[in-house]
DNA sequence: ATTAATGCAAATTGTTTGCACGGTC
DNA sequence: GACCGTGCAAACAATTTGCATTAAT
């Protein structure tokens, strides 16, 4: 029975908000993909979850992650190289705003934020008059250790 | 019979180096990708080719577009908002690097670059150590003629 | 009691693949 | 003639959906 923690009160109050329950599945999908870090895919975390005999079902996994997402808790995000066809997910509460670099080498996902960065892109919009409303870059590359290597 | 262009010298180049077939299917799709310009999907080229009855299968298309893309005539691009499984094509050749804008509100693509912008990347990259290959950015939001509308 | 959520399996979407036949080098 | 490519339909992967049942308010 894992502990309330901040998320699960915003959760709850974006439920009610919007007369949804509070059902123990979405409780438990909540607190799975706030108890670790990092990128996940919907049905590894179905998988994961049926390991560890939590009783929740893969719909309700692709449900609950919608909500999640629309409630602002988790980011949907398109990181997979070639299988660009998978939705990977990330914690987004009480983080900054990040962008994305890919090692194609190793598959590691890097994330950075460049303040610089973001303000040229800023510029670029206004120039345009266009409203940015979100953005993701994502840079492919080699990574440093992976440089290395070879 | 269209004629001749610079793509197709390209394309049987790149097809002739690998010991690969330059059959009128290939030419077909290669014609009819470089007939136009923006960005379109797999399906929607294979439909436009069966409605000018131009005989080639999906499959063929599929695999067509594969072997552009590896020939770098052609970019894959993941545009599309809420239906990223989507992915879609666009003319490389001839034309320089540039990012998207993603309006919300009209779904309209508009294409940009931004030198400054490429350096900050660039700068950032260098930072980290990461050697960077490609990149992709896309921006959504509101473009200047749908504010202008509300 | 009312209304919404769950689980299941079937349906969808975009794309890939195996295989027999046909075309290119 | 050897080998590669094509077309078809079946296979796939990720995700979504319809519906009868169960649970939250």
């Amino acid at each position: 029975m894992p502990k309330p923690h901040q998320e699960r009160t915003i959760f709850t109050g974006y439920l009610g908000a919007r007369s949804l329950k509070t059902t123990r599945e979405r409780l438990a999908i909540l607190d799975e993909v706030f108890g670790h870090d990092g990128h996940f895919g919907a049905d590894e975390l179905y998988v994961k979850m049926l390991r560890k005999k939590i009783p929740v079902s893969r719909a309700t996994v692709y449900r609950t992650l919608e909500h999640l997402v629309e409630s602002g808790l988790v980011q949907k995000v398109y990181l997979s190289d070639h299988n660009q066809r998978k939705a990977l997910y990330e914690r987004a509460h009480g983080r900054h705003h990040h962008e994305h670099m890919h090692c194609l080498s190793c598959g590691e996902i890097l994330e950075f934020s460049d303040d610089p960065l973001e303000e040229r892109q800023a510029a670029v919009c206004r120039r345009l008059g266009f409203k940015p409303l979100r953005h993701s870059l994502r840079i492919e590359g080699i990574c440093a250790s992976c440089q290395a290597k070879s």
